[in-house]
DNA sequence: TGTACATCAGTGAACGCGCGTTCACTGATGTAC
DNA sequence: TGTACATCAGTGAACGCGCGTTCACTGATGTAC
């Protein structure tokens, strides 16, 4: 055991942590498990982390690194020329994306939005995010660039552009957490998928 | 103190868990000060409750019939003739009480959407619904009204009438998640009021 | 090159917490005769 | 009308749980001289 000096403590408990919020979500993510899981005692990682809600705080950074990766590859995917179809086609790829994130990573969808109410004595953080690879796109920025594509298009009413990131989001969203959580957890993949098509269908014609 | 032989404890008991889940969400909903507000021992409960998870779903549905009535206020409130007006009022009325609901009733909400996973061997639940006032109507069948009013004067699109609740209800549904938990949580009143309406203006022109 | 020492990153024991749930009980109520 | 008794609705004590956090500590590392 080379127990003494870990070397990349951090970085091990930041993995640790993730891996617990993808099986169990925010109240799976219990500093003592996740100590367990690094081969360190329990309290080691309060040289580290202030307390447990800083870690869960990273652990809700990484998540939306990931959601915005997804993205990312799905709007990438699409291979048309540029036009207003292939600007359409790329902010359904967001949303879609959006979606079958939430689906695929719930426990870790579900600590990204936990709000954790951090202090912002954060210094640390914004450390971690330095360190942390290049820099990744942030969902909501990459809805924000899809949105000015199609805008910038003609794609869409231009009066509409304002606000548009919230009302995408919102449909988006809603429609994972009511599939996630809520009353529609039970709908079969199937269904669940063409909804979502129809969904993004109706977000288009709401924004043209 | 009459403290045997309550007579209405059931009652109260799930009152009081209401008043809980109002003040401080699914997690403040614990047995043990339910029951000290209901004036009786800890373990009372479990003469009138499974267990805590039995009394949560019941104040679950509280929060969905009231949920409802807010819903079923809002829409009588549009006073306009019958006609395509109307019924686009009256949809809109629907999705405003919603939000308006979860954001004025954060806990109730949350309640009423954190899924209880309750066995199955609920007679209690039957009862305790048709002991309740006069049947009320639930969050969804008033939506579903709502879309079939505005389907039966034509004003949207006849092959959009399928599978239109999960998209009204997914964009609404999102918005008061957002705004609630969510990154949005800080947005301010006049703002949060104005992105509803466009919103709504959104679900419309997607459907018509 | 060696050494003294500050600093850093771990350890192990302990505390306090309040919960959900179960147990064996007891007092009140209603009913059959 | 009285009475015996089953049933119901409470009580109080206890259990086990695992957590987050703090404390005083110790071994390893790096650096100044």
């Amino acid at each position: 055991m080379s127990s003494y000096h870990h070397g990349h403590l951090r970085s091990t408990l930041l993995e640790q942590g993730v891996e617990l919020a993808r099986a169990q979500g925010p109240e799976g993510v219990v500093l003592r498990e996740v100590a367990r899981r690094s081969g360190v005692s329990h309290n080691a990682a309060y040289r580290h982390f202030a307390d447990r809600n800083a870690l869960l705080a990273e652990i809700a950074e990484v998540g939306m690194q990931r959601l915005g990766l997804a993205m990312l590859a799905e709007m990438d995917q699409v291979a048309l020329e540029p036009g207003p179809d292939r600007a359409r086609a790329r902010l359904r790829a967001t949303g879609r994306a959006y979606v079958n994130f939430a689906l695929a990573e719930p426990g870790l969808f579900a600590v990204a939005f936990a709000s954790v109410d951090v202090q912002p004595d954060s210094s640390d953080l914004s450390v971690a995010t330095q360190v942390d690879e290049q820099v990744s796109p942030h969902p909501y920025g990459l809805l924000g660039q899809a949105l000015d594509e199609l805008d910038a298009v003609g794609g869409m009413a231009p009066d509409r552009r304002e606000g548009a990131e919230v009302l995408c989001w919102s449909a988006v969203h809603g429609y994972a957490v009511l599939h996630l959580d809520g009353p529609l957890h039970a709908v079969p993949e199937v269904e669940r998928s063409a909804g979502l098509e129809s969904l993004l269908d109706q977000i288009q014609r709401g924004l043209g």
